[in-house]
DNA sequence: CAACGTGTGTTGGATAATCAACGGGTGGTG
DNA sequence: CACCACCCGTTGATTATCCAACACACGTTG
């Protein structure tokens, strides 16, 4: 078990946090493809070779940056014990599509059409993943013969959730944040065919 | 000549700005005394013993920051190449009691009488000083015998002014920030005697 | 009194950050 | 073409910071 947060040391911290500050900066200026290593190590006040220490590339950077992000919006949406329920699914979904809303609004698009925006999405998924199979695990036991692990499960959800917020994103015209969610809920949790009002249609 | 500014390693700077922002913290929330080293090095996410590897003790770190801050005021009071002249000594008695007078509302009386007075008054006093005398050294050669060095004029200015500014501070009621600095002005210029309305009394 | 908690300064060894330098890539300009 | 300017990614040696530990002082409490 990795429960323990393993003491990392402040100097990395430092680091670290000044350069992610610094990268967010200059993206809120300048958008993602126009940054340098440079520009963002000078404004950090660290070494450009520390920079190396720590990530491979800014790409790198911007990948843990937005995991990191969406971590911690998941884990201030969700209590540390919530149980698996409605409520908490829907709170889970709100909290993705707002993340997906404001990043779309906010950055990844001052110049043209930066790179960065699959990157971005990818993380947030990846996180929401990991984050949906750690709730799930503390499930207590099947009572009846599972039809997928939770894995499995919580793949599928994960991909649910992203999916419906990209797709609302994207859309030309929103329902309200509440609907999306609920309507994935619904989804989830009774399955496609009976959230679409036909049971029964593809048993 | 020490003209060059010796380049200071960034890990260098970056540490004493955690620990003077640190310390300036804890002065405003509970004053000079009740400071340790620990809650400094703490808030400041710095090792305690990196604190003395900067700093003897609180009083240094305390000395060292009123210093730099009243070398700052001063610089930017003053273009680097201000002429001697009443307006720019006006200018530089107006920046001291104005200092003077900011300080001792801000800090320093939160926790009764703390010790650190004396300190501050001394620093700031001993700044004013050198910089005066810098200034000084740049006005051109004499051209009667000069019946003091540039360096005991420097004292004598340093301290016209602080004692002025020290005794308006403290006063029950005080004339405007711009009188004082003029009267000061006239002491400086003038002599004292003159500056009374008392020419050729003392003669 | 002793035992304890808390803060101080100091030390030696481990680790992270800095710095200068190098080779290589890319794009612009004479 | 050569030249220049800029950025990249890496290296080895140097320096600053971290950390755990120690001895000391002080006030409190049993």
């Amino acid at each position: 078990m990795a429960i323990s947060t393993e003491r990392i040391d402040p100097r990395v911290q430092r680091t670290r946090g000044l350069i992610q500050q610094a990268f967010q900066a200059l993206m809120r200026e300048q958008g993602f493809e126009s940054i340098t290593i440079q520009s963002i190590t000078e404004r950090a006040t660290v070494n450009r070779s520390t920079f190396y220490a720590h990530f491979t590339d800014k790409y790198d950077l911007m990948d843990t940056l937005m995991r990191e992000q969406v971590r911690d919006v998941l884990r201030r949406t969700l209590p540390d014990d919530a149980p698996v329920n409605r409520a908490h699914l829907h709170a889970l979904t709100r909290a993705i599509c707002e993340y997906l809303m404001n990043f779309q609004s906010a950055r990844c698009q001052a110049a043209g059409h930066d790179q960065c925006e699959p990157l971005i999405e990818a993380a947030v998924q990846a996180e929401l993943h990991s984050f949906i199979e750690a709730w799930f695990k503390r499930l207590p036991g099947p009572t009846t013969p599972p039809d997928v692990s939770v894995a499995m499960a919580a793949s599928i959800a994960s991909w649910t959730i992203f999916g419906a917020g990209l797709h609302w994103r994207n859309a030309a015209q929103r329902c309200s944040l509440d609907d999306l969610s609920w309507q994935v809920v619904a989804a989830l949790t009774k399955g496609v065919p009976a959230a679409m009002g036909q049971p029964g249609r593809l048993a």
